[in-house]
DNA sequence: GGCAAAGAACTAAACGTTTAGCTTACAGGA
DNA sequence: TCCTGTAAGCTAAACGTTTAGTTCTTTGCC
């Protein structure tokens, strides 16, 4: 179909030695290079990455792989990775495991066999052993947004901990004493960090925990809903929430909105993620802001210089911080 | 690094011949099915694609183009279609053009030189030309969401007029007699079909259509939000309101909330897309729904079936049906 | 003019597969 | 016993590149 280097070589007269030099930036006679270019551009040819890949033994592809296709701060992530990856000349593979652990075992399968030069990802299980070996077979890993213990592999996670610390400060500097959270799944790492830091602003002001105000959602729309309807039926409802993720925010502010409740003055509301949803939004809404765009930056880079062999030393942790917005939805309560 | 075939070869004591065989489904002796089982096992053997494309001439990959990973419809149907590929070994490379024809271009460039042997898309623009090109060279192409005249490729669509047409018309039924639709932007195939079904449905019922109550989003949360308010402003403002897509459904409910305006006293609303959201908004939306997982599993069909030359005729056009979801959000208005 | 050094181009093998065409082994029928 | 047919296995070439090693050409210097 495609004109090969071969025909490249017919068409000028060179061998395909020295135009396989030329492609790749050697140094060719001015009056060849002219020829050359004429050539490549008359016979339409496109360098066959596959031949080229079974040489040099480098895919030029990476694997990305995420929980979900349908979660918005992943696939916002990921829409900067691939675009960073493409700039240099590296095709990205995105599976989407479905927060399934068998999934994505098997999925990481597949992207071996596809020969990927390294994998960024969001772990999510009990694979570290699996993925620890990818590793070892001397695959560069990158883990985004969560840390796996036992893989000895670079990661960029946010300062989730400071994070919710800020948030919540925020509300316990304004009075409140009955600070509700809506967390994500139990055995999730950025669930840990962000009840982390909820609980140590409690600390260092001295303010109790109450467990009954701890809530697990699973960071869909729909838990965020019922979560704040549950606080909201408690005897003791608290004087303000903080939500911890984009989806079961706006499951949050359904709710809210559904109750008739007056944001600030019946509760005060902390939302996560999604800056836009949080201009809208009247009163518009305190947010604790994840640098997206930085943490697809940040991965890229990191697995670019893995892959260039700029970088061969121990696993790296970036954390970067977020950002924490006060606006309209949160206000002191009167003693 | 990973065992090739010809260290599967040698630990059988077969020629690579007959391992491409077994590998490829061929018939082999009992015994030694047995021996390359083992050998395959211990050896941890992988098939190279890259050397087995190279070979084929088929690089077992397709590519995927959408108009943004952060619009949850996209994202929802490519994770079906990349589900289904992957069960028939192909993997998906997945572009996000950012809604820029340039891009647009640039990105199908890149597939193609990654020899993708099919290609599932989300056309923009007028790169009908360029896109045609493709077709021409043998790599079937599969439009979803969208029509490009121009192009002689297979197509995936829903009933866009007649969503419309019935929305519409339940809202005519009821008494409505101006009703506010939301569209996208102007030049977009779904916004003239779904415009065109709400003038039909005004025709077949002979009632007039006001220009003023036809409003141009861009089909995202910011945008539902200007455009109700702004139709909230008008001097005579609709009873009802159509919203064409998730996005813009959202932003048009926060709109609401703020202004406060009571659903369906005040104002009937029939939304898009998004089901998980209908449920939870009270009171209850009425939404078009588009079977987002059927699309999806219908593209990949499509194009596994141009893909292994199960049809070899002229493009198909597959329009699916929409479901109307009626719910809480409309009522009759009193003459 | 002769020679060395540098630069450009060439030859040929290799990467890990598939596959056409050939050989071998074996069973069954005449 | 010999022949034929069939199934299983084998040999070797090819896919489109890269690259080590070689040869050819040019240039500069003595």
């Amino acid at each position: 179909m495609g004109a090969t280097i071969k025909d490249i070589a017919k068409y000028t007269g060179l061998s395909i030695a020295t135009v396989s030099k030329y492609i790749n930036g050697g140094n060719v006679l001015e009056k060849n290079k002219v020829l050359l270019d004429e050539a490549i551009k008359v016979l339409d040819f496109k360098i066959n990455e596959m031949a080229r890949g079974l040489k040099t033994n480098r895919s030029m592809t990476v694997g990305i792989m995420i929980p979900s296709l349908e979660n918005i701060f992943f696939t916002s992530i990921i829409s900067n990775v691939e675009n960073i990856l493409l700039q240099n000349g590296y095709s990205s593979i995105i599976c989407d495991y479905r927060e399934d652990p068998h999934l994505e075992r098997e999925k990481l399968d597949f992207l071996l066999s596809r020969k990927v030069d390294g994998i960024i990802m969001v772990p999510h299980s009990n694979n570290a052993a699996f993925i620890q070996s990818v590793v070892e077979k001397g695959i560069p890993v990158v883990f985004i947004d969560r840390y796996l213990e036992d893989v000895q592999c670079d990661v960029v996670l946010v300062d989730n901990i400071n994070a919710s610390y800020n948030a919540v400060e925020q509300l316990i500097i304004r009075g409140h004493k009955r600070i509700g959270i809506i967390c994500g799944p139990s055995n999730i790492y950025t669930t840990k960090e962000r009840l982390k830091g909820y609980v140590r602003a409690h600390e260092d002001y001295a303010v109790k925990v109450d467990n009954d105000l701890v809530q697990y959602g699973k960071y869909d729309v729909e838990s965020g809903y019922h979560m704040l309807i549950h606080l909201l039926k408690m005897e003791n409802p608290p004087t303000a929430v903080y939500v911890t993720n984009y989806e079961m925010t706006l499951g949050a502010i359904m709710a809210i909105n559904e109750k008739g409740i007056k944001v600030p003055d019946q509760m005060s509301l902390i939302g996560f993620d999604n800056i836009q949803l949080a201009k809208i939004v009247k009163p518009s809404l305190s947010i604790v802001v994840q640098p997206m765009k930085e943490i697809g930056e940040k991965a890229a880079q990191v697995l670019l210089s893995r892959l260039n062999k700029e970088n061969t030393g121990g696993p790296s942790i970036s954390r970067l911080k977020t950002e924490l917005l006060i606006r309209e939805s949160i206000k002191s309560v009167q003693a």
